[in-house]
Parts: structure tokens; C-alpha cells; sequence
DNA sequence: GTATATGCAAAGGGTTTGCACGGTT
DNA sequence: AACCGTGCAAACCCTTTGCATATAC
């Protein structure tokens, strides 16, 4: 785990508690999870942490630049601990596979918004959406907006 | 409106209905519209029409393919017309403003994800998040997690 | 000791669903 | 006449909030 977690905590006037402790470990665990599973994963060691408990916890650790998140669809978002390699999800709305790419391949589309739209991008904010390679041609050709 | 509007809805084995019409009509003015939106302006010409309707509706005007949506936030999807020029929306994380852009400005990162992933992209369904210019370093660079 | 964090329960936004009625075909 | 679409109300998922209690400092 981050080694200086309670320093980032503390130095942002936060406290550290065993839950916000747990919550972290269970982001770094779990990779890719939601607050609900993140609960679960939480609740394997202290069943008594409660839902809203996450949440919170979830937006302090965001707060102090711990972990991030990431909108796969229209469900619930996903955290990721930081020292995470930076990815992009790929969701395919055929199949609803969700897949990861690099984020460097999106490099020169994030440095033409920059130079012709003044926008500083985080990529692997929103999720990439689309149609996989084994369901390619399943969505019709207008119902799939493609350039 | 899209001329034959009604044809695309018999040929999908729907029926015309007065609310159908309405709800295009609604997403067509508005060009930018949340179902709560869309009802409003439903409402202005047929004050009985019911918030689930517009959500079915929707869905329907979305699999016959004369509407898409995309989402920009956390909240709410924005429904479009189809024959709207495609255009990404570009979200600011810290005023919250959203503008547009262009679709063909992603061009050769759709072609790359195409060629690198086998990956079609709908590169209009999610926003693009990040920092417009007038917020420019108000996130912290760890915050903001650019390439 | 004091302020902050937690658990619990209730409320909130956005969306979906079951059902009886009404309208389109 | 048969079936599909609608309105209404209830249920649903995800998230936030108020409040009393517990805990970190």
C-alpha cells in the first residue's frame, strides 16, 4: 500500500481511522471496484462498516489524491488506488465487456484538445464506448455514431 | 423534423402515436434534452404526458435510430437528434461548464483504437472530463491525471 | 475535552416495472 | 377485435443527509 497514506490523510487535516485504512487496502486489492463492492470486500475483515461509511470514505480518499474514479456506464463508478497504471476502459454496448488500454494511446487526441480547445483532459475519466471485435457489425451502421 | 419519422418507427414494428411525435419533437428543439427536460417540454403542448412514457419513448426513438444520448455527468443523460452534427461534449471538473466539440477531432485516436484494438468507437456517447481553460491549474497535477 | 468520523435510518434523484385502461392498427 | 402504448403508482438502484454515538486527536 501507499506507504505515506496517513501522511496524505493528515496533511489534508483528516484523520485516520481503521475504516478509511480498510477502504483504501480493498481499492488496492480489488483493482477495479464499486462502493458496493468495495463494501464487500471491506466487510470481509469488519463486518460492521457500513455503506455510507464507504461513500464518504471513497470522496476523502479522492480528496487527498489517494484513489480515482472512473464512469463505466450507467451504473455505479469505479475506484482505482492511484499507483495504478493510468488505462482507459473500453466498453463494448454490444456485449458489455469492459476491456483496458493504455492511456498513452489517447496522447496526440489529448494534446489536439489542448492546443485547439485549451481543455486539459483526464481520459480515463468517462469510459470509451463502442462494439468489441467478436460483436463488430451487430449494431447497425447508424445506431453505432462512428466518424 | 426527420421526414420520415414515421416510416422508421412502422418499419421497426412500432406504432405512431401523438407522444412519439412529441417526445421528437421535444429532443429536436431542445438539441440538448434530459428526460426530465424532454417532459417539460412535452408538457408544454400536452400537459397529460407522464414521465415514463418519455422514458419509453426514448427507448424506442433510440433503437429505431432517430435519437442517441450521451452522458455527461453523473446525473442525467443528454438526448440528441441524430441528424445533430456528432460532436463530443467537453466537460470542465472544476467550473462544470460543458462545450462542445467536433467529432472529427478524435479522428485518429478512433482509428488507432480501430487498427491497435479492434475497437469501433462511439466517441460521442461519454463526455470528456478534465479542465477547461479559464479553470486552468485549479486541480492539482496529481489530481488531474493527464498522460 | 473537543472536533471529527461513524452507524443507522430516512430521504433523495433518476429510472424501471406491473397493471388496468385507452388508442392504433 | 387484438394488441400495443399509456398513465399511474409503486418499486428500484445508487447516493446523500440528519442525527446521536463513538473515536481520534
Amino acid at each position: 500500500m501507499n506507504s505515506d497514506w496517513d501522511q496524505r490523510l493528515r496533511e489534508h487535516g483528516f484523520r485516520i481511522t481503521p475504516q478509511r485504512q480498510l477502504v483504501l487496502e480493498a481499492v488496492e486489492r480489488l483493482r477495479h471496484g464499486t462502493p458496493e463492492e468495495i463494501l464487500i470486500e471491506v466487510q470481509r475483515t469488519a463486518s460492521g462498516v457500513n455503506l455510507s461509511t464507504v461513500y464518504r470514505t471513497l470522496e476523502v480518499l479522492e480528496d487527498v489524491g489517494l484513489i480515482t474514479h472512473a464512469h463505466i456506464g450507467h451504473g455505479a463508478p469505479t475506484y482505482h488506488a492511484v499507483d495504478e497504471e493510468l488505462h482507459i476502459h473500453l466498453v463494448c454496448d454490444t456485449c458489455g465487456r469492459v476491456s483496458s488500454a493504455p492511456g498513452e494511446i489517447a496522447k496526440s487526441f489529448v494534446e489536439q484538445l489542448r492546443s485547439d480547445h485549451a481543455f486539459v483532459t483526464d481520459i480515463s475519466h468517462m469510459a470509451i464506448h463502442g462494439e468489441c471485435e467478436s460483436c463488430f457489425g451487430v449494431l447497425g451502421e447508424d445506431l453505432l455514431r462512428s466518424i
